[in-house]
RNA sequence: GGUCCUAUCGACUAAUGGUUAGGUCACCACCCUUUCACGGUGGUAAUAGGGGUUCGAAUCCCCUUAGGAUCACCA
């Protein structure tokens, strides 16, 4: 079987994070299979025009590693890849539909169809459009109907929803789902304003895009017998459906903006890295059943299978991606991520800093943090004297006699000329053993002078990358 | 409310009829140690409840409960 499957967003200005999984979902399908990935972007709902939104779709999506076969950028062979610029075929997909029985014509006005759903849930039933009391093909018989549309009246389309069928299928995630007709709603497929709606527009495009596998969001359960209804009723080969969990707010509902961020962006400019990030959605809902958690882009392309993707929706939690993004910094180059904070440093007033000195600053905090650039936060004493200085370390380790027991020991390292840290240790070793104390007696106080805090990368390694001159500098002021 | 989907540690999940129910994050303790980390060792912590089927059920079936999704001329 020729594979092809595709991500099918709608422009709205940004790429939610559930929107990548999806997408990740199908092309990792798509590459695990030899199949094609395609975009297609449904922008049918032109009240909802976003500028810009599709380039910034694209870039989130490239950002994260994902590359389409098919696509409005790069074309292909079922284009157009934009439904507003595929406007001219719907219509007469939906005349056909009209013509052998699948549909009808509808002249409700926004406020009828209002106070339609009013008298139902007043009377305590589901709302959905009551075909034999409104105004329709089979309320207003065939002459009116065709008069209202010669007078120019507006008018929409319907999908005549068979009540008594049963209609079914059976997802590769949760297997047989099946539904009765009289449940189903009489979806409108073509609006009075000439426009297909998603659900037309969408199942047209997938057939006519040759498209094998259909793999969503699970929000879209509900209105699948629609799209099958209409597969049915063009005479068309329906696709296989997998409807993926969903993503979740902590309190367990839909993943939305109001609990965080949801935008793709919003995690880049964090500062996460790509393959963490990836890493981590893709663990979202489906396990190669390893007992591994970091699988690298080709690895979740060699393991992944729909079968094992979970039925069950999956908390956001980034407490695990932060995590995981500390274990890809740690095993970066230093070349490369000194390459990716270099830019960065103009926004902070650390003056020159050489490629070699942002190295080994880099080599002392890797180990310690989460994000890259926290090396230029947390470790801004290693690019400017330290400004503040912490007032409970300075209380537990700077006390009466501090001064006067540390004075000899910097002294001493006045006259150390090859400042590495292990002289800088053995110094300091022979210092508190011929004084009768430990060790850290002296790297607190040494500490605080030097960078202000009492968290940080090896006492004797950090003054060796400062260097003596900056080191003596700062014992010197501290002292007074 | 109708319909549909779902249910293993706090979170992500493994175990597709036989395990002392495993791993990772987080948390706790200890080791390492120079603070914070990293690393190492160990620990707390789960099959929603009730019925079946079976020699045997987290796993299959039913009911209950709980949570969620959806019910637009949005996608």
């Amino acid at each position: 079987m020729n594979i092809r499957v595709r991500f099918a967003p709608s422009p709205t200005g940004f790429l939610h994070v559930g929107g990548l999984r999806t997408a990740l979902y199908n092309y990792l399908f798509a590459k695990h299979n030899g199949g094609k990935f395609i975009l297609r972007i449904e922008d049918t709902d032109r009240t909802r025009f976003v500028e810009n939104a599709q380039e910034n779709l694209i870039k989130s999506l490239r950002w994260a590693g994902i590359e389409f076969d098919e696509s409005p950028e790069i074309g292909g062979d079922f284009g157009p890849y934009i439904q507003s610029e595929r406007f001219h075929l719907y219509k007469k997909y939906g005349t056909e539909l009209i013509e052998n029985g699948s549909a009808y014509y509808a002249f409700d006005t926004a406020e009828e169809l209002d106070a339609m759903r009013e008298r139902q849930q007043k009377a305590g039933i589901a709302p959905k459009y009551d075909r034999s009391v409104m105004r329709n093909e089979f309320t207003l018989g065939k002459d009116e109907t065709q008069k209202l549309i010669n007078d120019g009246t507006a008018y929409c389309i319907r999908l005549k929803v068979p009540h008594n069928d049963e209609i079914t299928f059976t997802d590769l995630i949760r297997g047989y789902v099946s539904v009765i007709g009289r449940d189903v709603d009489d979806q409108i497929l073509l609006k009075s304003d000439g426009f297909p709606t998603y659900h037309l527009a969408n199942v047209i495009d997938d057939h006519l895009m040759g498209i094998t596998h259909i793999i969503r969001g699970e929000e879209w359960i509900p209105s699948t017998p629609k799209h099958i209804l209409l597969y049915k009723a063009f005479g068309w080969e329906c696709p296989l459906f997998a409807h993926l969990p969903l993503l979740l707010n902590r309190d367990k509902t839909k993943l939305s903006k109001r609990q965080g961020s949801v935008a793709v962006e919003d995690f880049v400019a964090k500062g996460y890295f790509k393959e963490a990030f990836v890493n981590f959605i893709a663990l979202l809902g489906w396990n190669p059943s390893a007992d591994r958690e970091i699988f690298d882009f080709q690895e979740l392309i060699n393991t992944f299978k729909l079968e094992k993707v979970n039925k069950s929706g999956a908390v956001f939690d980034t407490q695990k991606l932060d995590w995981m993004n500390g274990q890809y910094l740690k095993k970066l180059p230093i070349s490369y991520m000194a390459s990716i904070l270099k830019p960065e440093l103009s926004n902070f007033n650390y003056g020159d800093v050489s490629d070699d000195y942002l190295g080994k600053v880099i080599d002392l905090f890797k180990e310690r943090i989460t994000f890259l650039k926290d090396v230029l936060t947390f470790g801004n004493y290693m690019f400017e004297k330290p400004k503040e200085f912490e007032a409970d370390y300075k209380e537990k380790h700077w006390k009466e006699g501090t001064a006067t027991m540390m004075q000899p020991l910097i002294d001493e390292f006045r006259n150390i000329n090859d400042w590495s840290h292990n002289l800088l240790h053995d110094a300091t070793k022979q210092f508190v053993d011929a004084n009768k104390l430990k060790l850290k007696d002296v790297i607190h106080p040494l500490r605080l002078m030097i960078t202000g805090k009492s968290v940080g990368a090896g006492m004797f390694e950090t003054m060796a990358v400062l260097g003596k001159k900056e080191c003596i500098e700062r014992f010197d002021e501290f002292m007074g």
